[in-house]
DNA sequence: GCGCAATATTTTATATGTGAAACTTTTAGG
DNA sequence: CCTAAAAGTTTCACATATAAAATATTGCGC
């Protein structure tokens, strides 16, 4: 795995091995700030609106598509696996917010739906929601926010992995 | 929720709520980026090493501070609870990868320490842990994930949150 | 139409994760 | 000393998470 280090000399170039810490610092710090704020976002959901994070994911997904999300998207656009989903919207059904409606012409599938409920209640926490964010993250601007987006894009799978009909 | 965008004139300033928007859009990023990789990396700690995540975090933290930690310590360190390390360790001692060693003068507390075997076990999956990462973050330089290190810091808060007598 | 792979979801077994309660031991105060 | 608070850990009830197996349904090739 690590290859001798050559000297770099005067330059301001790295080597390869550099690099290669460097990344691995900017993984370590990533995940630093992700958890943090994932921990906060959780506290404050809990306390505030008695409810979890995957739970308001869900809704965030379905807020989005107003048409509903069949299982197998959800799982999908959350990148979660599928039995996981399953429980979730198990008890955001028991909680009114969200609802199964079948598919036509395809039983084995469900389809997801926001409940007015549902709604108004996702409604009330996003703004909240980003609220919090923004005061996490004051200490960069826009700009920064910006720049800091467009660098980091490319690094996960873009687009979607999802196989569309007639692919 | 979307309410209508303001026009920005000229300069290229920034109302408050597009930069509310900015910090947001770059927190779905972050977590995006985060959720990939911890994502890829728990599949191949699990393919290669038939071992998880969380368990490769308690060994990276005990291969730091090689006089061991106590299970307080440990769950500072990780950012999670108390009791989650309590399990991650039990199977980590029936795997015999750490100890748990009595603290002298305090029989509330427990050191848990790498063995020989644990300790070889970690460097080994360590120096593969990096070039995942490498590769995984090939699309940045050196210099972009120095910058982009500096730029995170600070969000998280730095140092470490613990309360301290008398504060 | 039959057989069977492919698709969609749930179920199962297991591992993490949390917050709160329970337990043991230590420490502080009177 | 004795008591009560504090500290360290584990236990508990529960919610997420995964991979893999089980179930049900569809659609395709022949």
């Amino acid at each position: 795995m690590n290859t001798v280090k050559p000297l770099v000399g005067q330059s301001g170039m790295d080597s390869e091995a550099d690099a290669s810490k460097d990344r691995l610092r900017l993984w370590l710090r990533i995940l630093k700030v992700s958890k943090f704020i994932e921990s906060e976002l959780r506290e404050k959901l809990r306390s505030e609106f008695d409810t979890t994070l995957p739970r308001f994911d869900v809704l965030a997904a379905l807020y989005r598509n107003e048409e509903g999300l069949k299982m197998s998207d959800l799982s999908t656009e959350l990148r979660v696996s599928n039995g996981n989903v399953t429980g979730i919207v198990d008890r955001l059904v028991a909680d009114g917010e969200v609802v199964r409606v079948p598919v036509d012409n395809d039983r084995r599938a469900i389809t997801v739906r926001l409940t007015p409920v549902g709604r108004t209640r996702f409604e009330t926490m996003a703004g909240d929601h980003e609220g919090w964010i923004d005061a996490m993250l004051s200490g960069l601007s826009g700009a920064d926010s910006r720049m800091l987006t467009a660098a980091l894009d490319g690094i996960a799978p873009s687009g979607r992995a999802v196989r569309r009909r007639g692919e």
